[in-house]
DNA sequence: AATAGCACTCTTCAGCGTTGAGTGCTAACA
DNA sequence: TGTTAGCACTCAACGCTGAAGAGTGCTATT
């Protein structure tokens, strides 16, 4: 949209925001004029910065300080400015070896990826764990914990595993529990969940079940086994965002650390990023998190051996790295892709 | 220790303890003498609390300011001058009705009652689960993922679940897998996880099994699978601590978010808070975390059906509302103890 | 022993000029 | 016409100062 900049201006900009990024303070003309070797002085800076304060591409915070850039300047930044930097030897390493850290199940190596996704980027790494109900039914298991208590295991076909806990109306000895088993996991075969939650409502509504006891029984129960909850999400490196300076300031924090306690809502928010390929870049007030506060969020999809989606990225302020977080997204995203694809 | 202080001196640092905890401002001798209604001029308290500096329960952090109380002025209120404020039955309400909120095994009411205690508090609520390889093991479990992949099921009295995905030498039939299944079953019936660990290690020397394919392999899967990793640790209301004046520093709020960040420190040093029976109080330098940020740890045990021992307290600054926390974590750690020990 | 009074200390805060970074404008220049 | 040098102007940041206020410690008094 605002693609009308002539070269000089799109270099000056791009200064501004890459020392901006860099110093997280105003810039002024000099130091553009200066730090970019640009043959030009710094009264000719000015007339330009002007010109795209005017665009809405920077903003001073008052007459005497330098320019900030506007989440505008962002959005341009990122759609055509920002060169990327490759992700280096050492960094690809590092994903790699965190993802195949293997033996934990996916929660496991999900929780790893988004730990790695905070080291490299120095931000906040985040992973959303594909969905549970979209994914292939497995494997179903009852266990007796005690009397009229038994747990549910429920498998799904990423190596994601549910256990919920259920109380009973009559006890089941181990032996009945292990007939509902096999007859539930005959029932759900190549279902996912959500469908495999259907056929039990339907088949429990069917004549045969509601005489046939041992059956009955097994759909109630195993009606509240698939009953299961909310998707996983991942967050760590939440100390990082303490070391920029724009969030040094307590209330600010505050409301960040908030967003993230409601994984709930935070659950909703982020999956909406899931709909596009690639990376995908929401700045400022254009991520689902705290309007607020600055903040913006760089995100990739990821896919699973059986074809279910989740999301990974890196949250950060908007004043963040683009340049070396884009391509590590990108590439951590591909990493795990791969590595929960291996059949 | 300190018990030589007299009636009057004991309800003036009283008053002073009490606030200095609900205002976070030092206070002076004329508040005392107000505030407490005591026949004493603040003349008078002037001087009981220059005894008390002296005694080093009272410091001024400068001369015209004016008295806070020390680590020690804590110790001796908490253990002889605090009255415990009952718990509310509104409190008991809470925290059954989250208590029960079951269905999500072990993992999930653990994790329900830290929030608990921290929606009750106002501090951070903190609980570690209990040792999962102290635990008698209840059930092995294998399922195949995918070719040479396969997903242990690991669970223990306690309805505790952990899940491992194993990369195996040859492929198995699912077949194969109950065998297994059946055969380790059999061979850890009543043990605890770790005695099952020993077992399957001299199992593996055991001549006969050598010989037999199925079940040498059978030990050496599952020997992976009780290779279970570390304890489980919940913490909720991290948002909270921003609520103290005390903590609005960045640097310091840092510190404390990076010691939760390494959850392994983390569980080592609240295992030792274990050790004895009833609630346990630490403040400021005693509490195993970060020894330079005025935090205070409020602790109790609570005990599982099959006698495994976990931990459950409140975390909040050293000036805090001993005379409600202490009540509600003795309470929570009861009732947990009593939800998880009906059979 | 308790208190009233008083001098003293130290923080906090508002007011105030200084400094320096950075701008906008204008006039000169290529 | 685009670029540059120069200059007046603005404004945050800083350090200083003096007054206000809170609170103490000491001493004389009851």
């Amino acid at each position: 949209m605002d693609v009308e900049l002539s070269p000089r201006s799109r270099q000056i900009l791009e200064a501004i925001v890459e020392d901006y990024i860099a110093t997280a303070e105003p810039v002024g003309s000099s130091a553009v004029a200066r730090r970019h070797a640009l043959t030009l002085s710094s009264a000719t800076v000015r007339n330009v910065m002007a010109n795209l304060e005017e665009m809405g591409l920077l903003t001073s915070p008052h007459t005497s300080a330098g320019r900030i850039p506007t989440e505008k300047a962002y959005r341009f930044y990122v759609d055509s400015l920002v060169a990327l930097r490759q992700v280096s030897r050492d960094e690809k390493r590092q994903i790699i070896s965190h993802c195949r850290r293997a033996g934990a199940g996916l929660s496991g190596i999900l929780k790893e990826t988004s730990r790695t996704l905070s080291q490299l980027s120095n931000y906040m790494g985040i992973v959303l764990a594909p969905s549970f109900t979209a994914d292939v039914f497995r494997h179903i298991e009852f266990i007796r914990l005690g009397h009229r208590k038994i747990l549910a295991i429920l498998v799904s076909s990423n190596g994601a595993v549910q256990n919920r806990l259920i109380e009973t109306g009559e006890d089941h000895q181990p032996e009945e529990l292990v007939r509902m088993g096999n007859y539930l996991n005959e029932l759900m075969q190549g279902l996912t969940i959500t469908q495999a939650r259907e056929r039990i409502l339907d088949e429990m509504k069917n004549e045969k079940s509601q005489y046939d006891q041992l059956l009955s029984r097994a759909l109630r129960i195993s009606e509240q086994a698939v009953a299961v909850e909310g998707d996983e999400i991942f967050v760590e490196g939440q100390a990082r965002i303490l070391d920029q300076p724009e969030f040094s300031d307590a209330a600010r924090m505050k409301e960040i650390y908030e967003a993230f306690e409601q994984k709930g809502t935070m659950l909703q928010l982020l999956s909406r990023c899931m709909s596009a390929d690639g990376v995908q870049i929401y700045i400022g007030s254009e991520t689902p998190i705290s309007r607020s506060a600055g903040i913006s969020l760089v995100t990739s999809r990821f896919i699973t051996g059986s074809n279910t989606v989740g999301m990974l990225g890196v949250i950060g302020p908007t004043r963040m790295g683009y340049s070396s977080v884009i391509p590590i997204v990108d590439y951590t995203a591909r990493m795990v892709s791969r590595l929960l694809s291996e059949a």
